[in-house]
DNA sequence: AAAAAAC
């Protein structure tokens, strides 16, 4: 049994400075690795895959074992009793025989239960709530939509139409009643129509696209995937994500959602071996969660074809585009062999809507329908934030202050998790390593570090194990991570969008949360707006910020959040400014809330309701 | 200026 992060704490520091002492994670030493949530293969089980386009059946033996001793040991025996009725085989084409023999039953090839990680995680900190969701801070949360026909929004998952192997695993993730961005986007992409959505990620984004997505594949036509070359996979749909925990993340969860369906979820991203992501995808694949470099990498090299897709979505659009991703991923949803805008089916999901995403969704969607929902809680209710005046030559003994404080604080001196940001990668491995000598478990995730250090780290966080995580902003959004009871942004960011991407690491699907940032004159520049941010927060603005923000000559301009970005950013189909020559703009929007403000001005804060309901920022 | 992302 792995050492808990409970047991971990409550060890002796020496222990861990002693491990620490091997440069890069403290924590390696004293706890053995988590159980790896490595990628096993699925669906190969007692149903030969009838979905594989006729060259997976090249593939591979090989590989049919490689991880098998792993399975068995979270797994000891075949799950396989559930009445897989429903969705069957006579919905996809043939091609049953054609995997006969031995190799595809062995054990490495069952599915691994992708809910036991969950299970694990929830024992280990003892939480007992059924649906792990606050769903009081859902109530009122603000959505609109507007575009032509909207299909009105659903109550329940019974209304809709899902299918029962989906049910089951939405029972089996607990979702009770669906969030509001699932009430909204999961009937309008039911209905077959385009969707750009303003939402979080703790909002059930992830399920808002799968479901759909998994859905209309099992009740799909089946599909005759042409053999261009023998080693060519034709995916049926589409998932890209900026940063690669990022696509794990969608991947686990949408293996989750698909589990004993026949629908076989591969993720793809680089700085791994390119080879085992080969052998995944050979073995079959519908729905494709992938990077865009690797994904480029792999069209470039005809392993895969996008010639099949029929549904794509574009997860964190704006922050793909931040990072420069805009070329490939117009290569990959233009240049390559993807259906064209109107034939397959595009989801489109942004925090913000500046001129590039809106062209983006000229460009990408048909008679899309825009949805935009409120954060959840906002950073209002459930996140506390607190500033500090910190001199840059204190930080490190004041966050230990914080730390010893927490320790103290927690139930039986547990250390809760937290997660630590800075600004540059080098600080956080000297943060990472300083930490460590001074008895408090960190590893650090950050671009300079190996993919696998940076799963691991992330594995060994969101277990307990490491307690606390120092990062650069490759964490800031998007990612999930259950039970982050403290984000520290121990080095403030120049951008106030990004400062609310990285506490909203905290307060996670209506939990609570505590946001500490540390300020000294470095930060002038975002002192105004921070001020704001917390002031429309209700939260306690110190004098001496109030004073900072009142010295700062910003008032708008790259440190405001751009108009665009707040919730109720509108659907630009209805702004005049926004009329690129021809262009398929006519169709009006159907709700009243106001347009007016135009794409690139900075607006004020808090336009919906006057609350300090802001945005669905993630 | 820093960060992220393909080999």
């Amino acid at each position: 049994m792995r050492t808990s992060w409970a047991d971990l704490a409550a060890s002796p520091a020496a222990e861990n400075v002693a491990a620490g002492s091997s440069a890069n994670n403290c924590s390696a030493g004293t706890t053995s690795a988590p159980g790896r949530s490595a990628y096993v293969p699925p669906h190969l089980r007692n149903r030969p895959a009838s979905s594989d386009p006729p060259a997976a059946a090249n593939s591979g033996p090989a590989v049919g074992n490689d991880r098998s001793g792993h399975v068995g040991s979270r797994w000891p025996g075949p799950k396989n009793d559930y009445n897989r009725s429903g969705y069957g085989g006579g919905s996809r084409g043939g091609g049953w025989g054609s995997r006969g023999g031995g190799w595809d039953r062995g054990r490495g090839d069952r599915e691994m239960n992708p809910f036991e990680d969950e299970d694990d995680t929830e024992q280990a900190f003892g939480e007992q709530e059924n649906t792990g969701i606050n769903f009081d801070a859902y109530e009122d949360i603000p959505v609109e939509t507007s575009g032509e026909n909207v299909p009105p929004p659903v109550n329940t998952f019974a209304e809709i139409d899902l299918g029962e192997a989906l049910n089951h695993n939405i029972r089996r993730c607990k979702y009770v009643k669906p969030t509001p961005v699932q009430r909204h986007a999961i009937p309008i992409s039911l209905a077959g129509r385009d969707l750009m959505a303003c939402a979080q990620t703790g909002s059930g984004k992830t399920a808002a696209f799968c479901f759909p997505i998994i859905s209309g594949i099992m009740k799909g036509q089946s599909v005759q995937r042409p053999a261009r070359g023998a080693r060519t996979v034709y995916p049926l749909a589409l998932i890209l994500s900026p940063t690669r925990e990022l696509s794990m993340q969608i991947h686990e969860e949408a293996r989750k959602f698909s589990y004993q369906t026949s629908v076989r979820v591969v993720v793809a991203y680089g700085g791994a071996p390119i080879n085992q992501q080969l052998r995944e995808l050979e073995r079959g694949v519908d729905i494709l969660v992938a990077t865009p470099g690797r994904l480029v990498d792999l069209l470039e090299r005809a392993k895969v074809s996008l010639q099949m897709i029929r549904y794509l979505a574009l997860d964190e659009a704006d922050r793909m585009l931040d990072m420069g991703f805009e070329p490939q991923i117009r290569k990959i949803v233009e240049q390559m062999d993807m259906p064209p805008p109107g034939v397959r089916q595009t989801m489109l999901f942004s925090a913000t809507f500046p001129r590039e995403i809106q062209r983006l969704a000229s460009d990408f969607l048909s008679s899309y329908i825009f949805l935009a929902v409120g954060r959840v809680g906002s950073s209002t209710d459930l996140i506390a934030q607190r500033v500090e005046f910190v001199h840059e030559s204190d930080k490190r003994s004041h966050l230990l202050d914080l730390l010893h404080a927490q320790r103290a604080n927690g139930v039986q001196g547990k250390q809760s998790l937290t997660l630590v940001f800075v600004e540059t990668k080098k600080g956080a491995d000297a943060l990472e390593n300083w930490l460590c000598h001074n008895g408090f478990p960190a590893t650090t995730i950050h671009g300079d570090r190996t993919q696998q250090e940076r799963e691991h780290a992330l594995r060994s966080f969101r277990s307990g194990n490491t307690p606390i995580l120092v990062a650069t902003d490759v964490a800031a959004r998007g990612l999930d991570i259950p039970h982050v009871a403290h984000v520290v942004n121990f080095d403030l960011p120049n951008d106030i969008d990004d400062y609310v991407h990285r506490i909203g690491r905290t307060g996670r699907a209506g939990k609570t949360g505590v946001a500490t940032a540390f300020f000294n004159e470095n930060n002038s520049s975002i002192a105004r707006s921070l001020a704001e941010l917390m002031q429309e927060s209700n939260q306690e603005v110190p004098d001496w910020l109030s004073r900072f923000a009142a010295r700062s000559s910003y008032s708008g301009g790259r440190n405001r959040r751009s108009g665009g970005g707040r919730f109720g950013s509108r659907d630009y189909r209805r702004d005049s400014t926004f009329n690129r020559g021809g262009s398929d703009y006519h169709s009006g929007g159907n709700t009243s809330s106001g347009g007016g403000y135009g794409g690139g001005v900075p607006g004020g804060y808090g336009g919906y309701g006057g609350s300090g309901v802001t945005s669905a920022w993630d």
